[in-house]
DNA sequence: CGGGATCCTCAAAGATACTG
DNA sequence: CAGTATCTTTGAGGATCCCG
C-alpha cells in the first residue's frame, strides 16, 4: 500500500543545481527567480559591493540567505568574490559577464512590476 | 533563550499575496517566478488550454500544484477560467490582457536560458 | 567584517485516494 | 474531466551564537 505503482506523477529532487525541466522558462526561473537571487544580481549591477553592504541593501534577507545565494551565483559563474583585505576582513562581490547578461532579463521584470504596480 | 530581543533581522509571512518588498524585481519574481507559474502562463500564450492538457504539457507538476497556481493567477487577474461544458465537465484557462503582458518578460527569460544553455 | 555551525519551524510540495 | 481532501515529508528559510 505504499510502494510500487508509480503514481500519477513522480520525479523528485531537482530542487537546485542543473534543473532538467523541459521548459526553458522553468529552468531559467530556477536560476534567477529564486528568493533574493534577482535582487542580489541587480544590486551588483553598477559596482562591486561588500558583503554587509549587500545585507543592508536587501534589508529583510538574512546573512545566511545572502551568503547562500552568493555561493550559488559564484558556482554558476555569475558573480566573483574578491578579497580586498585580510585584517580586518573585507570582501566584495561583483558580476561576471555572464552575470551581467542576466540584467536584461531582470530589468524586464522590474519594468513590468513597476508598470503594473506589482 | 528563545524569545524577546528582536534578532538581527525579522519580518515574516510575506510568502504569497501582495508582497511588500521594496525591490521591484523581488516583487515581480514572487508573481511570475514561482514554481510552474511562468511555465503555465507561457503554455497559455496562444490559446485557451484545458486543465488536463495543461497537466500533460507540464509533465512533472502535480494537478494540485497546477490547480493552485491557476487559482493564484486567477485571483491576480492574469488568467480566466471558462466553463465549456457541464456534463461532462470541461473548462479552459486563458490569459487576460494583464496575463499576456507578462509574456514579454517570460520570453526574455526563455531566450536567456536558451542562449546560455541553462 | 564576513561568514560558519546549529537548531527549529512552518509552509510548500509530493503521494494517494476520492468525487460530482 | 476537473478538481478536492488528506496526510506526510522535506527542506528552505529564520533565529541565534560563535569565530578568526
Amino acid at each position: 500500500m505504499q510502494n510500487g505503482h508509480e503514481g500519477q506523477q513522480s520525479r523528485k529532487r531537482n530542487s537546485r543545481e542543473t534543473c532538467l525541466e523541459p521548459c526553458a522558462i522553468e529552468r531559467g526561473m530556477r536560476v534567477i527567480g529564486g528568493k533574493w537571487t534577482g535582487s542580489i544580481i541587480y544590486h551588483l549591477k553598477d559596482e562591486p559591493v561588500r558583503f554587509n553592504d549587500l545585507v543592508r541593501m536587501l534589508g529583510g534577507a538574512s546573512k545566511k540567505m545572502i551568503d547562500q545565494r552568493l555561493k550559488e551565483l559564484e558556482s554558476r559563474n555569475m558573480v566573483v568574490r574578491k578579497v580586498l583585505n585580510d585584517r580586518p576582513v573585507a570582501v566584495s562581490y561583483e558580476l561576471t559577464d555572464f552575470g551581467r547578461s542576466a540584467l536584461k532579463v531582470l530589468d524586464a521584470v522590474r519594468q513590468w512590476s513597476e508598470a503594473n504596480d506589482i
